[in-house]
DNA sequence: CATGAATGAGAATTCATTCAT
DNA sequence: CATGAATGAATTCTCATTCAT
């Protein structure tokens, strides 16, 4: 009967997520994701300082469940090579699973709105993923290239790739698919 | 001491611009707009039929400019190879030239408010580009992959380090960006 | 202490009447409105979609209201003679005592802003007139003419009656106005 | 070729007469007027000092109109009770005919917009139909009232009568019609 | 704690009017 | 004289935020 107010919180994640990836910024006021979210719209000013605030936390709440996503299977002992694979597979699958999740960060990623301070709290998310590219360079697995470019590079591929696919402008078959990103990983790897 | 009307759009589109690209769509009232243009806010509307009008508008018209900076230079006699390489290395400098477009589409590329008929109309715009993968398809110089594909992939890897650059998150020497352009470039070609 | 929101709504219809009827629809601006109904703007909001509502909803609540005043003292047991006679005074007494509401069904009855809704509704509120209509054409008491035109005659005459007295025109004497009356009514009756 | 300037200005009023009939105050901007008399928007401004000149004038000339459609025919030679019947069938006649007017006074009539400078005009085009009364005064035919109080009933049931037949609220044949002006002429007359 | 009515600053938009051509 | 692009004050309307219940 009672709801605990990580669910309240939750809730409002949600429907701010799913107004903002339907109908952008602007279709999303406050009175809406309360509304949605079946809440009291002062509610949310309980969880969260006001719209900067939320749209920051839930920027950050997504990525990190992105972040999971692509870390899911993934152990600091496996072979580099393997985790690296992993990581590509996941970082498609994660992404190709969460069109809402796309359209926000697509919409918010270069958005002012978003603070030095979240991106920073971000980098603290990213940890692991820095590390497996650390612990690969300095094994010489990968394609002389700094970390960060290589990581660009990657995921930027796969984000395009992915929003191909989601904005329905071309089908992507699985065979397709699997040779798109073995073009990529080729390029990652010497 | 005429004033074309071509002007006063240009103006428009300009402050338009600017103001999104550093302040994002919040930052950016049509009172702004007006005042950063030296045009009467009453005047935007002229020639828009309103906010949204603009900024699709604004989309097709850097979309377009985006794509004419793409082209220079190219010539459908061209060997499609020697085209290809002419068009990576176009698309980086005119992303790297135009930081305030970059952050401007980055934020609209996948926004609800850009319409399906604004996504439409680019198409037409993209026109010479497609011939280009055409032709090279027919030719067999590429990747077996789906030109689509092909240009999603090369596009999103090079936007992507376009902005880590732009981002000032690492610095580029030119010697790094060669080899990752090359790189690019490899896994395009067969 | 409390206020209930039946109070802010009369607040504001009583606010829109008096501007409406003083200045006309263009002296009404939704900020005085708001002022005048001690209210905020956008408190008007909540209770009208847009100003063409607040408008037709005012129109509604006042024909209501003068509905009311007609039928004051009427009993449906009454004889219907003796109804029209109260039927006449009260429609006289309401529209003299009323001249803001005058003013304003005066300026909006013909206009294009009610809308077709609205006087759909308004035969709703109308029924308990219509109905003593009905009982006196059953029993061949009146004057051999469709109801609608007889009550159209009656009432325009009685406004225009009433619009030249409230409007300064000319003076009208008591003895003057129930002749006037006496001369209306002798119309009705056969 | 060449276009007299009565004829700009006739276009000026019968788009703007059409316009506030159709659409109400609201409906009716300049420009529209303007681009409805296909005549530019500063040309207006050569005939009216503004809008609420144009309005004004409107007014007038629409009240001269019908105040020559109601002398139609009549002679002040001819016997007064012959002369109100014609007044009065003209009046029926000259306000079915003409609903954009009707619709337009009713809008104006009492609308702060006219001033008193134009009510004043207006007194003068009337002046020979008050004249006509004036004689059916001294000649002692009419009901025992005052002359402004007589024509108020009249006009006011006419107008009443003619509103609710445009309004289509009610069909009135043409035996009716005749039943109610039989009636009324029946008050006037001792 | 939760709520949602109330608020008003600020945003989008309109439109009467001007004036250079 | 006629025009209509340009203007910006004024208007309508929105929405983040507050606070009494």
């Amino acid at each position: 009967m009672t709801e605990r107010p990580q669910d309240k919180k939750a809730a409002v994640f949600a429907a701010a997520l799913e107004l903002i990836a339907e109908q952008g910024f602007t279709g999303a006021p406050m009175s809406q994701i309360a509304e949605r979210a079946d809440v009291g719209v002062g509610t949310i000013y309980r969880y969260f300082a006001g719209k900067e605030d939320l749209v920051n936390a839930l920027y950050l709440d997504i990525k990190a469940r992105l972040a999971a996503h692509t870390l899911r299977g993934y152990s600091d002992r496996m072979p580099v090579r393997e985790a690296f694979r992993l990581l590509l597979g996941n970082t498609v699958r994660s992404l190709s699973d969460h069109p809402a999740e796309m359209s926000f960060t697509e919409q918010y990623e270069n958005s002012p709105v978003i603070t030095d301070a979240t991106r920073r709290d971000f980098s603290r998310i990213a940890g692991p993923i820095r590390e497996l590219f650390e612990r690969a360079g300095e094994q010489n697995l990968l394609r002389e290239l700094p970390l960060e470019v290589l990581l660009a590079i990657v995921v930027g591929a796969v984000r395009s790739l992915v929003k191909l696919q989601l904005s329905g402008a071309a089908r992507l078959d699985d065979a397709t698919l699997d040779a798109a990103l073995d073009g990529i990983w080729a390029f990652v790897e010497i």
